[in-house]
DNA sequence: CACATTGTTCAATAGTCGTTGAACTAGTGA
DNA sequence: TCACTAGTTCAACGACTATTGAACAATGTG
């Protein structure tokens, strides 16, 4: 499990997306809970790094949404100051059917022990 | 993750499954391997510990199985000196309904890449 | 009994993970 | 220009992981 962390965001493409790495990437709690936040969103279903300070520090959650974009979970677009991401719904329902549903359904059933934000997060306006 | 490995199997009980650690557990391509192989088996759906030699050390499978079990992914049983193992698919199937299916079906589409057994295991006889 | 088989437990190892804070880059706006 | 904001990068740390081999227990067989 290389983690090439600097230079380039580096998503992977739909066939690179490993089911280990996915799954490693989506057992810890913190990633969890972004995935799970972005899934719930409406369209455009994008959110800001900002939008999830409560999970913990900006530099932890650098590194969470940097293995989350090496796994392919998601997709990241700057504009202007800040990223916005989104899940890779599509590449990964065409490289893993059913997959990525039966884990949030599976996160949603324990959305309290898991501790997943409410998800009506409040983008500050 | 706090594992406690030694004395007594220490199965969790259906509602102890958590799925951070069932995630965790599957996203090693040791640990999957010994999922899928259970999991194509026939019933009674069970399998020896040397079953699985090909995979790895004796040892190193030992401690494959203990996190195995203490996920809730599997279940041993002590017959003399050989111990049965089998998936607990109806708790799984209970406490995250589709997770394991899917899981599985993802790995099914992999199989050549992440090298899985071909399952037809031969019980030397 | 001795001996092989099955699998676990222990100790030690190198490597990786998640977390922190400080330093840094890059837009935005006064 | 100076300051503020958003987020990344870096270095360091303690903790955990997977792996190995040797030692161990327990069962079965001659």
């Amino acid at each position: 499990m290389i983690i090439r962390m600097s230079r380039a965001p580096h998503h992977p493409t739909r066939d690179q997306i490993e089911l280990p790495l996915l799954l490693d990437c989506l057992s810890d709690p913190i990633r969890l809970a972004i995935v799970y936040s972005l899934a719930k969103q409406e369209q455009p279903a994008e959110m800001r790094c900002g939008d999830f300070n409560a999970l913990s520090g900006k530099s932890n959650l650098a590194y969470h949404f940097a293995r989350l974009r090496e796994a392919g979970l998601i997709q990241t677009r700057i504009a202007g100051t800040t990223r916005f991401m989104r899940l890779r719904r599509d590449d990964l329902e065409l490289r893993f059917p059913g997959l990525l549903d039966s884990i949030i359904a599976a996160a949603a059933r324990d959305a309290e022990r898991l501790q997943l934000p409410d998800c009506e997060i409040v983008t500050e306006g």
